[in-house]
DNA sequence: AATTAGTTTAACATAATCGTTAAACGGATT
DNA sequence: AATCCGTTTAACGATTATGTTAAACTAATT
């Protein structure tokens, strides 16, 4: 997995863009093995089938957001000190893989089933995420805050506009997508602030 | 379109489920036909092809949720007193459709160049909407908070959390589907809430 | 120069999918 | 009872996708 010849490279690259962009079974091998530019017998020979060759995409696409989650649910330090930096890594993660979002999403929801395996794969542990949630003082369900309802918000913030990309673009920025991606740049200075105005808010619930 | 058999009906209905779940390229004719309890000719009978097929689920979802959207952008209510209904009108769709935003998302994303007939069918007219939000008074660039910026906050919000439903549910919710329900519908509280704070921030720009 | 191991290609077999054509069915109308 | 029209089905042909097998090529080593 980590020794990659300067084929399998290739292989790869073209099968991560064809996969994110046209799916799984919208993609045929002949595909890919004409964007990498090589016979198609050639995909077989290093990945076998197209099952593993879909999943070493899927789990290199996973392996490019699932740290920095995992970080966040699992580090010593407060979320109140870690969001900040764990917004700047997931935007700047999203600008450069624009599509991953949709890409992971939809394999997900199409076999969710998967999600126990990965999970432990990943080494996430709900249960230690929860614990953790908790602990934190100024995050918790007595302040008027539920933790879980944080990170939704959290993620939805800094993962939707990536998801939405083409509506958005066209409907709030007239199809300009240099004013688009700079609104997403923004973002990493726009939403710490609207965190913090969540976590300091103390509803009379 | 409005007139529509009982066959039709099922035709339609087994090919939502399949094609939300699976994608277009990822669902046969024949898995709809099956599901449907009808033979795979009759689909082509009443469809003419795939393609067309296709194309009536996916304007059926794309049905479900343009309106409110379309409304907010374009209705006279300024966005203060719209937002609450819309945050309830746009849930309460999700929570009865959770894999349509996945499904419309991937499509946009693999098929970006179809936004801007949808926007024209749709009745959306993106130069209006933004004069709009430049018209409202306590949601402007000059008060400190980008109009569009605000939508793409509130859509996230919303929107997000029916996207990510099995992470969310396994991760935060150890699997516990009753849980992950309840608290999308906690949301619809939640979110009116987050948008007031956001509204009447004031940074010192 | 010959051999060898790794890489690349061409050709084949099997299976799946799509859309069409023509025939069968069924219930209402004459 | 026969006809007739909308509905449903069975069978066909063409195309495409996948994975395998066996052969050709290449470049390094003997």
């Amino acid at each position: 997995m980590v020794l990659q010849t300067e084929t399998e490279e290739k292989i790869v690259a073209s099968a991560e863009k064809l996969f994110y962009q046209k799916g799984k079974a919208g993609t045929s091998m002949q595909d890919i093995a004409d964007d990498a530019g090589m016979n198609r017998t050639l995909l077989n020979y290093y990945y076998r089938s197209k099952d593993q060759l879909f999943e070493a995409v899927f789990r290199k696409a996973l392996g490019r957001f699932v740290p920095s989650l995992a970080a966040m649910l699992h580090s010593d330090i407060s979320f109140e000190e870690y969001v900040p930096v764990m917004i700047e890594t997931v935007i700047d993660t999203m600008i450069d893989n624009p599509q991953i979002p949709i890409f992971v999403l939809q394999e997900l929801s199409s076999n969710p089933q998967r999600m126990p395996e990965i999970i432990r794969e990943m080494g996430i542990n709900p249960a230690v995420a929860m614990k953790k949630m908790a602990s934190e003082g100024t995050l918790s369900v007595e302040q008027g805050i539920d933790p879980r309802q944080f990170i939704i918000n959290l993620l939805s913030l800094c993962i939707f506009p990536f998801a939405a990309r083409p509506v958005i673009t066209d409907i709030l920025f007239e199809g300009d997508n240099e004013a688009y991606l700079s609104a997403m740049k923004e973002r990493k200075k726009l939403i710490p602030q609207i965190v913090k105005q969540i976590m300091m808010q103390n509803p009379s619930k």
